[in-house]
RNA sequence: GGUGCGGUAGCUCAGUUGGUAGAGCAAAGGACUGAAAAUCCUUGUGUCGCCGGUUCGAUUCCGGCCCACACCA
């Protein structure tokens, strides 16, 4: 009979100290890390997205870091897929595995899974963000006014993103988005331990900005030139590429482009936050309580 | 020292032909099933620089003062 499988997740905002606590769990637990964070997966990017250093990646096999390309975007039920195939394998060795990162739709999929939905052909999706581009958010309120008045009725009608997926699922299919909206959650084949890791709000706000300047300092600048000429990827939609991309356009100054940075960091965090809150299942700890967050793992899965 | 321009929300500013004021950004709260580090929603009382005068009433008009900037000496 097989044993129980556990996966251990560690969710947190961006610079509160989830690296480190979750290489330690790796390492007393003797297993893998599996990351869900939707930017340190491409290989492009590594100072701005604070993606582990050789040495940390040494001490515990990472996956889904830099495992991907800024040219081939991963999207939540890619990113479902790939964290089920990989813990598929992982717990042929491994009774516990560790789940870290910030991006509360990718922990939703894992956890929970997304329902379904058509495929969308390249030419649609273009087509349909082209006609936006081109004729604005009237245009696509009357379009999804029309083509899914279900939709219209209690969607966020001022959301371009929203909008232009319930368009794009009903251009394909011909029915509401909200038909394929089952919202029902599956149950995975491993037990779930959810983990939060905080700190009052002013000491996550100086760490946010000592990291900022860290990046500066290790030559942020450089990696955002090399990819600037691919920054209209959505990818790179992303902070700390966004704010340089303008600075090499001209459109503000070096030290205004880091400030918008860090802001855009503190608002990210606080978005982090606001998620992981409402999950009840979710249980805080300071990012100095490793030892303790262990003993509660080991309560949990005997 | 003189002249000019300004001093209004944490910041940048708008405005009130006299009835105590509003945008953007920030901040706070929230949503979020294929862009999610994305995207969207909600929230604006602040001695309207200080002191006097006129007035039923002044942030608004008048006088003085203080401060900042620019130019002239």
């Amino acid at each position: 009979m097989a044993r129980p499988k556990t996966l251990v997740e560690i969710a947190g905002p961006t610079a509160v100290g989830k690296t480190a606590i979750s290489i330690q769990l790796a390492t007393r637990f003797k297993t893998a890390i599996l990351s869900f964070d939707s930017r340190q997966c491409y290989r492009e990017m590594n100072i701005g997205v604070a993606r582990p250093s050789e040495t940390e990646l040494q001490q515990a096999t990472h996956y889904f870091i830099a495992s991907h390309s800024v040219h081939t975007p991963v999207d939540a039920a890619a990113y479902e897929q790939y964290a089920l195939d990989t813990l598929h394998q992982l717990f042929q060795q491994h009774d516990v595995v560790i789940a870290v990162g910030g991006t509360g739709l990718y922990l939703k999929a894992l956890c929970e899974g997304l329902d379904a939905m058509p495929e969308i052909p390249e030419a649609t999706r273009n087509h349909l963000r082209q006609q936006y581009q081109l004729n604005g958010l009237p245009w696509l309120k009357d379009a999804v006014q029309k083509a899914d008045p279900v939709f219209a009725a209690d969607g966020e009608m001022e959301n371009p993103h929203r909008m232009l997926r319930a368009l794009e699922i009903v251009t394909v299919s011909g029915r509401s988005i909200r038909h394929f909206q089952q919202q029902q959650a599956v149950t995975r084949d491993f037990s779930i331990v959810k983990i939060g890791i905080e700190l009052p709000r002013e000491i996550l706000v100086s760490r946010i900005h000592q990291r900022v300047d860290a990046m500066m300092q290790q030559g942020q600048e450089q990696e955002a030139l090399q990819l600037y000429p691919h920054k209209n990827l959505q990818a790179l939609q992303t902070v700390g590429y966004q704010e340089l991309f303008d600075y090499f356009d001209g459109k503000c100054t070096l030290s205004e482009a880091v400030e918008q940075i860090k802001t855009h960091t503190r608002q990210y965090a606080k978005r982090q936050m606001t998620w992981f809150k409402k999950d009840a299942q979710m249980h805080w700890f300071a990012p100095t309580e490793a030892e303790a967050i262990a003993h509660y793992i080991d309560t949990v899965i005997s």
